[in-house]
DNA sequence: AATGAATGAGTATTCATTCAT
DNA sequence: AATGAATGAATACTCATTCAT
């Protein structure tokens, strides 16, 4: 990667995200970084991929950390609550990025044959790896699809953190990765085994009681 | 609404939903109606508002038919089962619709101030009333925002059904809505007090068991 | 003319004058009589029918009155100045209806044989008319074109008076009239028959004084 | 200034003069210069773009040549003379010209905050400045606003010049020139000065006549 | 007199990409 | 690597006028 492309990474970095894809022009980012409009074409074979560069050295370092502070983290729940804490927390630092992916890139035809769409896959799996390693160690449920899980975390982010990206809202990536992960991990429910269990603590209780009586 | 206006507007739903809102012309729109171009604006003011209205006749009866739906399901699980159905339902039963409103009609810039991300908050909110429904009668728990519920579903059921709306995948909704509503209403968990439980009914059956020997 | 008629020509004139006759649509006209599209038509067979006609209102009394109070001014000087005077006010009292008239009807093609040209070039020949008069009296010397006269005149004043039209400046009727009569009428020179005049006189009393010396 | 932009300006001026500037298009510009329409606008900004340039290419060498021609006249009558005649025969000389500034380019919304108005202002100004002159050598009356003399020169060629634009007349430029200068100088007026004047020229003749008699 | 739906021609402008230099 | 002129397709929208009712 000469320094010239690097220049051209930057600009088109900081125009999409101020401007937008479409509203930016090739010639925009030539004038942005001094060049010719046609010396774009010695780096990049088009817009669109540059866009797509612009994205991938956005996506790459994040999975590449992702992967190796799970690999640090033990505890299963805590590595899903990584994971999701990571997404929001995208979503607050890069809004403008986050809102390019997914209003401008996402849409395009040929997104999910891109090298973007595959790095996202490569970048979900890492909760599907986190969800099936708790199936396996008997922490989660075996009898959920983890790409179901996937889904709904990151369409659930995705959501969740919209208005912070249109700068309708405001969000805490700790307070919305604690919720979450514990909706996730627990559910809406208040659980029917604790109202179970209310019932067998009185029932352990009385059983108790009279045991008392009779050893007394 | 005349009857030119409603031949208008099928004419774009299908053109619409087969090419896309870009790739679709006014004069294409005219066309297949089989009338001068300019007579499009005797009935709209803009391209634009045809699309709005395209989804307008889509969303409306909708939001009434799960409205009055919701209305007779007594048990608020199977009140939040039918709304996540009902959605998945859309995405297999419309997904050029469901493709044309997030994937181009959402991406616009004045899309949340149209009444189309107004129908939006309308429908989902149902959800949200659902929920705080739950919270209100103790079935879900009451130290989760509705709107984060809210927002998971419907961002989850997206990205669950958006590879059958781009035709890489096929779904069920009833299976989907299953195992979604499971999933948000118990959460991931092998449940801790499912754990605990496990060990009160052991403790409760050594008792018994105990008791039943001491009552011999 | 009927009183519906006498509607459309009033709407016509306030939105000509408010907003420009192309900015003006025959929809807007009907709109603001209250009537549809097609009723103008009964009335009027063309928009620019409707333009002109907003134009003869406006110009034919003023010529009517022109001719009339012309009449009454003895002095050939004071008739000019009149003229003068009058077609100032017309740019200071209806600077809308001058600009609709110089910028919007003249450019147009068919202009120079419409009735308002003609009822221009009635207009401006009683100009014509007094200069002729001021000729046949010897008040104005008769090697003088009066068309170049009245061109003079009113080209002169449309210069004068823009900047008022446009608002951009201020005048009064009353200062130009006087300042532009005695203009056209005793000219812009410190007069050279002055000189000679001076000259003659200086002569006259040369030979008044030798005269003198004689008789005495 | 490449060749491809006077390319452009020629074929433009050609086109504009011809057919005028709303009835030719930017793609008749672009045919007759054998290019891409959009070459036109790696060129010019906007089809206004070069009628303003077209104009101004027809405007500033006059103004250059005047302001060195009438450094070169001594006589300030000779000098207003001269501006006046230049102005007429620009209208007979490039009447499309002429007609494209004042029937389609002034009327437009903004024309004056356009270059060409101050190219204008400028050109006019030669008119006021010689007036000025002709005041401060006491050759013309300084009671007299050399603004109301440009605008009563402009104006009154316009409209003189007028129907030899417009083609249904035929005027000759020093005719013209030689009449409106004597009418802008000398006025309208038979000369009260030569009224007395006449009186002196008699009475001289009597006493020349009596002297005559005196001596013989 | 009135309606009002329908007509349908007409055009400035943008911009990713190429290629001769 | 770089230049930068050239390409050329592609499109929403307006509105004076008509005419069947």
């Amino acid at each position: 990667m000469s320094g010239r492309s690097t220049e051209i990474l930057e600009a088109a970095r900081d125009l999409f995200s101020r401007n937008g894809y479409e509203s930016t022009s090739v010639s925009d980012i030539a004038g942005a970084v001094g060049v010719a409009d046609g010396a774009i074409y010695r780096h990049f074979p088009s817009k669109r991929a540059v866009l797509y560069e612009v994205i991938r050295e956005f996506y790459e370092p994040v999975i590449v950390m992702a992967r190796r502070n799970i690999a640090g983290i033990g505890d299963v729940r805590q590595r899903l609550r990584y994971l999701i804490w990571l997404q929001v927390r995208a979503f607050t630092e890069q809004p403008e990025l986050c809102r390019l992916i997914i209003a401008e890139a996402r849409p395009m035809e040929d997104y999910y044959e891109s090298e973007i769409a595959d790095l996202n896959r490569r970048y979900t799996s890492l909760l599907v790896e986190v969800v099936l390693d708790g199936q396996r160690h008997g922490t989660f449920r075996d009898d959920v699809e983890p790409t179901m899980v996937r889904d709904l975390v990151y369409g659930g982010i995705e959501h969740i953190a919209w208005g912070a990206v249109t700068g309708r809202s405001e969000i805490d990536p700790n307070v919305i990765a604690d919720d979450l992960t514990r909706l996730i991990c627990t559910g809406l429910d208040v659980s029917r085994t604790q109202e179970r269990e209310s019932g067998l603590v009185a029932q352990v209780a009385r059983l108790e009681a009279l045991i008392d009586r009779m050893e007394s």
